[in-house]
DNA sequence: TTGTATGCGTTATCAG
DNA sequence: CTGATAACGCATACAA
């Protein structure tokens, strides 16, 4: 636990001159450098990055608020944060909030307490109003495709998506269509519930409508509720590769074929899509973490700078999961 | 960005006083403690964490370095050390290694560096001799089953869990057995296999060793490798849950019944074991992170204390993947 | 190229 | 109950 003061007397410079080495500072004469790492060397020398982090006023790190790290769609995400996280030299502190505003608050106290220099959130259960709060404590980012004027944010549009992906299942000659959704409340589910009003009208119905679907578990428990409607749809949205596979996998256990008996067209185009055959909506989920971690070091360097609103493309990828209806 | 001398000055008291109120120390006079509030409030005061740290020397976060943050084994157990966080106060960070040395590294500086009162591995790619070195930079604890006495650790026995498994499959008639690890080396690997082959002696063979299977993908290519057998086990050992239900869904796909044509018996009893009627061999994943969490933070209360090796239990699970032969 | 002095924001000790 | 003041360990502007 020596500090530098202890070394500075050992190896005979002064305290200055150690942080040089330390820090790699070139003007130091060669024997002195020699010095000094050898008094490190033998005192066991470690530099306290509290330190560190007081006197410069900054720590490296940076908080990731995502509901499940272990959820395809943010691990992707997570990837392509890490990703730039190596590049720009930051460390990442995980925060899962599994969507409990108190776990999302514990990143934001860290933040105001300097801890962090900024925080991503891929997703929140935190009203607007407790960010807003926050807004002064350090750069913020949403990965949400949020209206919300006073954060940057990185994402693809939702809506349009969803929109897309409705279209594209009319088009193929779908009218009755169901949707899994991720979870009740949510801005993008309000957003999402909307546009399917819209699109079909009065063909859409409430009990068409499926909420929590985040799992390969909770898709299964679709096809339950599947097979007690009186009507029922031909096609499924949902709004994940997941879900979407449990259905399938439930399907095939019911003997309900795919697509023949019913159709279905998910999100995100993780690998599991790929391995289960599905169509989906790709989605560059890894983009966009890599811009959001982009845009928040670009926040940390000019605090004051406006905030931009990056939306990002979204496509069609057609598999084998969509019959077509003539 | 005010700080406590700001705050004393603006409430006319002293830094002390303010550091007391801040801290709920109980001998502030009434009107002082208003006082101070106020100005806290007005000033829009919050505390700088960084030199709360350096001052008292901790900073009440633990590191936990594990391969997969989204691997069922993994998230039982930070699961179960999150829970312990809670009660005793203290903020996590994770570190998701993907076994890469580097990744751990990482950790082990942080924790050098002050910025973590200790570090959890719940699996590790690092040798001995690197843990070893950073021994004085903080307490460390291992969740796993090592005969290193220089750390605390909290396990099974991954050895006599697996020769159990074993047993149970040779009870009920099995002699051909597979065996699928999760990982080529490893401490557990190479005790498993030593284990593998002096139960089974001569009727071991090289190719029914199958390595890499953590994941559902995983399992399912071991049918693809299983149908090239010449001469096929019966049954299979298989050292996760999600492994073992990969190979169920794979076994489904080419007709091979089980566990009328292969036996099946894996490890964890997470989920989805319980979903496919697996049969399992429980281990206490979370309670093992309870523990370790305790473990660690009565290292960081008394450093100096004995290193304590707690081994727990497990059991088999009786599902309908092993077919017993008569 | 090097040293001195000061600041970073708290906590904690020690008088009073 | 309260206030000075010394740590905590490092970075850095300013001189030299």
């Amino acid at each position: 636990m020596a500090n530098i003061r202890e070394i500075a007397k050992a190896s005979g410079v002064s305290q200055a001159t150690v942080s040089r080495v330390l820090n790699g500072y070139q003007y130091v004469r060669a024997e002195k450098r020699e010095s000094v790492l050898k008094a490190m060397e033998t005192l066991g020398y470690s530099r306290n990055l509290n330190a560190v982090n007081l006197s410069q006023g900054k720590t490296d790190m940076v908080g990731v608020v995502l509901p499940a790290i272990n959820h395809p769609y943010f691990g992707a995400m997570v990837e392509g944060i890490a990703e730039e996280a190596i590049k720009k030299q930051v460390q990442l502190v995980l925060f899962q909030s599994s969507y409990e505003e108190k776990k999302e608050l514990e990143a934001l106290s860290l933040l105001q307490g300097r801890k962090l220099d900024g925080i991503i959130f891929c997703s929140r259960a935190a009203g607007d109003q407790a960010l807003i709060k926050h807004k002064s404590s350090g750069p913020i980012v949403l990965g949400e495709d949020s209206d919300l004027e006073f954060f940057s944010s990185v994402s693809i549009s939702h809506e349009a998506a969803f929109q897309s992906g409705l279209q594209y299942l009319m088009a193929n000659g779908h009218t009755d269509i169901a949707v899994c959704l991720s979870r009740k409340e949510g801005i993008n589910s309000l957003k999402r519930i909307k546009a399917y009003k819209e699109q079909l009208g009065n063909r859409a119905r409430q009990e068409w409508i499926f909420e929590g679907c985040l799992k390969l578990e909770d898709g299964m428990k679709v096809i339950g509720q599947y097979r007690n409607l009186k009507k029922k749809p031909s096609a499924f949205l949902v709004t994940n590769d997941q879900a979407a596979a449990g259905i399938m996998l439930a399907a095939k256990k019911e003997n309900i074929r795919i697509p023949e008996d019913l159709s279905l067209l998910s999100f995100d185009n993780q690998p599991i899509s790929g391995i289960f055959g599905l169509s989906t909506i790709d989605i560059p989920v890894k983009e966009m973490g890599r811009q959001l971690l982009a845009a928040l070091l670009a926040k940390r360097e000019v605090p004051g700078s406006s905030e931009r609103k990056l939306v990002l493309p979204h496509s069609i990828v057609e598999r084998k999961t969509v019959k077509k209806i003539t």
